[in-house]
DNA sequence: CGGGGCTCCTGTGCGC
DNA sequence: TGCGCACAGGAGCCCC
């Protein structure tokens, strides 16, 4: 569900509404979300301490959390497929939920229950950040390093924009978008993209991120922003879920194809 | 390294 | 209407 967009909106959501705030009691409702330490430990941790900041890495949602004696930590939230973090009331859907002392609570939802919850002293050694690959919006990413890393793979470019080792944040929506926009066929092998094409990629790649978050994200299904609210991306989508339909630019019909296992949206016509 | 298949889990939509 | 299967914004693991 989440890609990067969604979670950045859902960070921005929380920071207005949770920081500075106590977590007075959390509520575990499907243990198995919580990954580390074991769910009562995780509890024992979390209750009474303050919400100090929040940080976004790729698809990683990350809340430093400081007790009231002792050094802080940080709690970590992947959203995988269909996880939602919704301050407000609480919610009977939670698989996890967080009182706060405004009397509010944030939930974790999370219907498929794929999701990872963390409380951890230093989330950056956790081998999914360890390993990551570097930010599509960040200013020291240049055209160069993309075109570098590029050419070091020969495996397709759609599977490759979805590894979030090779880049961050990117998943199956704004991979296929990105290559729409750029006329790249998902296909492609990523070393065989000339320097020109790897230069529109990126930008693309960053036109469409942005333009997701200023619009509060995409809800194909169950993605949800802070507040509990669908994001309004969906409409400006032009291949994503659009099999059968007229291309925009060329009136063909969009293709739905599998790569590396995952649907793949794209027209035949406009992407080569 | 590349690629395919399977797995975690729950719900929905479609074809028969 | 009912049933079974495919598939869904993710990602790790195993095998060839």
């Amino acid at each position: 569900m989440p890609e990067l967009p969604e979670v950045e909106t859902i960070k921005r959501d929380l920071e207005k509404v949770i920081l500075n705030k106590t977590i007075t009691a959390v509520s575990v409702y499907r243990p198995a979300i919580i990954k580390e330490p074991l769910p009562e430990e995780f509890v024992r941790t979390v209750t009474n301490t303050v919400c100090q900041s929040i940080v976004r890495r790729g698809k990683l949602l990350v809340i430093e959390l400081v007790p009231a004696r002792g050094r802080h930590f940080f709690l970590t939230i992947h959203l995988k497929m269909s996880g939602q973090l919704v301050y407000g009331s609480a919610d009977p859907k939670s698989r996890v939920r967080f009182n706060l002392s405004d009397g509010n609570c944030f939930s974790y939802n999370d219907q498929r229950a794929f999701g990872e919850l963390r409380a951890v002293q230093d989330w950056r050694t956790l081998s999914v950040a360890a390993t990551m690959g570097p930010e599509p919006l960040a200013k020291d990413f240049t055209a160069e390093k993309f075109i570098e890393r590029l050419r070091q793979r020969s495996t397709r470019i759609k599977p490759l924009l979805l590894d979030q080792k090779f880049i961050a944040g990117i998943g199956n929506i704004y991979a296929a978008e990105a290559l729409f926009l750029s006329r790249i066929d998902p296909a492609r092998k990523a070393d065989d993209l000339n320097r020109r094409e790897a230069k529109v990629l990126l930008s693309n790649i960053r036109k469409v991120l942005e333009k997701a978050i200023r619009c509060r994200g995409s809800s194909v299904n169950t993605y949800r922003d802070g507040r509990g609210q669908k994001g309004a991306f969906t409409r400006h989508l032009l291949v994503y879920g659009r099999k059968g339909e007229a291309c925009y630019q060329c009136h063909e019909p969009v293709q739905k194809t599998a790569l590396g296992g995952r649907g793949t949206y794209f027209c035949g016509t406009c992407q080569k």
